[in-house]
DNA sequence: GTCATGGTTCGATCATGGGCGAAGCATGGG
DNA sequence: CCCATGCTTCGCCCATGATCGAACCATGAC
């Protein structure tokens, strides 16, 4: 009997039709929530979250704990790997789409929880580290005294931020880019300020936040993006 | 709902133990019949059948018949690459062990149903087919005219060989070289004609063929290696 | 032809595990 | 504090499929 590595594990985890499914939609490389993904497989709750956390106990996919969502993704690159080599087998050509872009409107600027998320929460969020107004502190943010008198100076009042105890800034999973911006009560704070300034406003029946042609523009000198050139034209300038 | 292509029955297939065994086992390039397989995943053999023909249903392995054997061995390249993907993920590396010999003496020269295996056997096959004496023709060999007059001068009677039915010469697959050889009536008729020209002998108790040197010398005339080199040699020669 | 051997098919048994509803935690919002 | 929401746990039902023994077919040896 030949005694290779336990192959038919995580064979039979990926046989599944259920955690198959899943697993593609992952392929996609968004990290999607336990209910997403329950809907992705076409199955209940429950089931999905058993699923999930035998998938997680195979090594296949990384849990990513936010307030009160789980998020999902590949746990690495190898699991992606290996999956697009059962595609290719199997049939289709791997279908290896990026993270898709569905609504302009909401992957520009959109409200996740109450705060700001989509291409103006990463800016926002990006400006702030790129300033040194905030800092990455192990698991979660730390805000800094420069980071704590520019906020003063946007008109957050920060008195009321340290009253309670949920997590004053949090690093929150991007959905439609995927990358970190600003969420707990200080990315609140944040978009009850904007709100409060005028700069936009959510739209009722969905979660667009629509900026006014002169609030976009305060906001982009609030928060100045921080590709390398912009840095640079900012440096300049 | 992504409907990608059937990732999931693929991995299915290799997610049950004994399949993935099977498969493993294939994995080290030999093909092996559906006893072997049995054996080496540990089950019985009606059970090792059934789940054979699922894994050739699935495209992943492919039969080879041979007389009342019937082997298997991995259907593609891609089939080894998954695999290996898997193997590579599930922890060791992967074992890519090459078909060993084990016996050095079979591995040489033994007897296979009733005609010459081993090495010997594959120098005899491809001598005869890189000097036009057989020439594969479709699923099977055919002898060619230039080749039964050699056979005639190597003492071997053609019209008892054309009497019955089995088939006259047979493509048949090596067991540690995993090269063809030559089977069917007319490997036999070899066989039989190079222990009546005392070149060799069955050892009694085992499978192996014993070469006498003067033998071996002669057998080496008779069927010329044919690597590139030995040819050239003979050419010049 | 008969016999032996390798594979397959059939039928029955039984365990694994996928599925969901209901109830239980945990977290965030007010 | 209470409520709403997202996820997990528990208990149960049920289908798939892995397994083997026995009988059956096919091939080769003699």
């Amino acid at each position: 009997m030949t005694e290779g590595p336990d192959i038919s594990r995580t064979a039979a985890l990926i046989g599944d039709p259920a955690r198959a499914g899943m697993l593609a939609a992952l392929m996609r490389g968004q990290a999607l929530t336990v209910s997403e993904l329950a809907a992705e497989a076409g199955i209940g709750l429950p089931t999905a979250s058993a699923h999930l956390a035998r998938l997680e106990g195979g090594g296949l996919i990384a849990p990513r704990r936010q307030g009160r969502h789980k998020y999902f993704e590949l746990a690495s690159d190898d699991v992606a790997a290996l999956l697009e080599a059962l595609m290719r087998f199997s049939g289709g050509a791997a279908p290896t789409r990026l993270p898709g872009p569905r609504d302009p409107a909401l992957r520009q600027a959109r409200v996740c929880y109450n705060h700001l998320a989509g291409e103006r929460g990463v800016q926002l969020y990006d400006s702030l580290v790129a300033r040194g107004f905030l800092q990455a502190a192990g698991e979660g943010l730390r805000l800094t005294e420069d980071g704590a008198g520019f906020i003063a100076g946007f008109g957050i009042d920060m008195a009321a931020l340290h009253a309670a105890r949920p997590p004053l800034c949090r690093e929150c999973l991007d959905w439609s880019a995927r990358r970190s911006h600003l969420g707990g009560r200080l990315g609140r704070a944040f978009l009850l300020a904007i709100e409060a300034k005028d700069w936009a406003r959510r739209s009722p029946g969905s979660r667009v936040i629509a900026f006014t042609p002169e609030g976009a523009r305060r906001f982009a000198l609030a928060f100045p993006a921080t590709r390398a050139d912009d840095l640079s034209r900012i440096a300049r300038g």
